[in-house]
DNA sequence: CGTCAGCTTGAAGGTGCTCAATAACCGTGG
DNA sequence: CCACGGTTATTGAGCACCTTCAAGCTGACG
């Protein structure tokens, strides 16, 4: 843990004092009166898993962030058969700048606590403080490459190798860099929605992961409780 | 036809008085005096197909712009296998900008004229030039939609509703915007590219076509020259 | 204890892949 | 002009993987 030095500290709001978004998402590039600004005009709010946080129903006249839980982000076609297009972790920023969002849902995967605020106050901000639109830039450069990387995954992989692909990726997510060489997590999707994300059916999800139980690659508890013992063997498994 | 009003024109560098990228491009962030120091460093160059642009041999030091020409991003497994994450067209801006090129490559899918200029330039430029970053943020939007949306078709579409998305992407980038409701155009990949860009092999993108020919929804001259009668009986084929 | 949602398991079928052969295109050169 | 190799594309037959359909299982909760 290091400690943070915040020279006008009592300038801070004390919403934003021990939020990580301050210090690792968007808001960091926001000066003491700014924060206290977006305050005023922030809500933080906690949402159940399946809640709609922006989409057909809610156009988007927000922007937010993740401050806890899983967001997926799907495609939907006219005849319903859809697609998780990328999942966002805490403390991203959520929302489509300059644009009515773009024909995308975002719905909490999980239990999902955010913190949003008017575009409005936002798109001024993003006009006034030139760091702010770099910290997007980067957000979005970074969301990109997990696109073009999933886009792989999407393409040439086996089943086999996506639900594996997939394993890896939350355990890289939730577990904080803990351990190198194994990793234990509660997986914040349900297999309709791992399946939504591999473009695979729940049935093929549910035999792959028996694959991986039975080989002795990871270890399943309750259905949701995954042990990787050995992240190797697993990353074997995903052809990486 | 808009006549462009360039208020100081001989100030513009003669490279970049009818170049695209200055008004639709990236370069149009950039003051006149911006443009001179520029072209200082910028190299223009004609590269043949299948010529990298960037990726595994030539680490690129260099930010390009697309003057004329179709680029692929390609991703590749360690096994060989290989997926196109992204194609682009003039006037994109091409390099990742803060970062040693990600994993992929850029290799030219026809032929290609790109105009080049040192990384070291460009990232100087950044710093002093909030607008030049707000351009670099659309495109990178930009991008990520396109990335999203070719997710859903990797992860849900049949192999005829990729071959016909497909279709109709090319259709939509190359003819700009001429009839609304049919489309003449050369495709820009040959069919092993289609393959690596749908995640599928090119016997099946072969036989696509071929069926898509048989229905009457296109024509095919010389295995490249495309002609579409109807835009809306090949968008219903990609189940859009 | 019954119900319901989420998950697993099984059997059958289809879509797209593999392997293999044929066909078209294109430059070169006789 | 045609012959000729090399590359690129098409077509066919058989098979594998994943899906579809259907049933059974598990755990939470009334």
């Amino acid at each position: 843990m290091d400690t943070r030095k915040d020279i006008h500290n009592s300038e801070v709001p004390l919403l934003c004092r021990a939020c990580e978004a301050r210090h690792r998402g968007v808001c960091g590039a926001l000066r003491p009166e700014q924060l206290i600004e977006l305050s005023k005009h922030s809500t933080r709010k906690r949402v159940g898993s399946a809640s709609e946080l922006y989409g057909e129903s809610r156009q988007g006249s927000t922007y937010s962030n993740i401050i806890a839980g899983v967001v997926k982000l799907t495609k939907m076609m006219a005849d319903g058969r859809q697609q998780i297009v990328g999942l966002q972790f805490a403390p991203d920023f959520l929302g489509r700048p300059f644009r009515a969002e773009s024909n995308l849902t975002a719905e909490a995967a999980t239990e999902v606590s955010v913190c949003s605020f008017p575009k409005s106050v936002i798109d001024r901000m993003i006009g006034e403080t030139p760091e702010l639109e770099h910290r997007l830039l980067q957000q979005t450069l970074k969301e990109l490459d997990e696109a073009r990387d999933w886009m792989l995954t999407l393409g040439r992989k086996t089943a086999s190798e996506k639900v594996a692909s997939f394993l890896l990726l939350i355990a890289t997510h939730v577990d904080p860099e803990s351990e190198l060489d194994s990793a234990e997590f509660e997986l914040p999707l349900t297999r309709s929605d791992i399946a939504d994300f591999l473009g695979l059916t729940i049935e093929t999800v549910s035999r792959q992961l028996t694959r991986l139980r039975k080989d002795g690659v990871i270890v399943i508890n309750n259905n949701r409780c995954v042990i990787v013992p050995n992240l190797d063997m697993l990353a074997q498994r995903a052809a990486i």
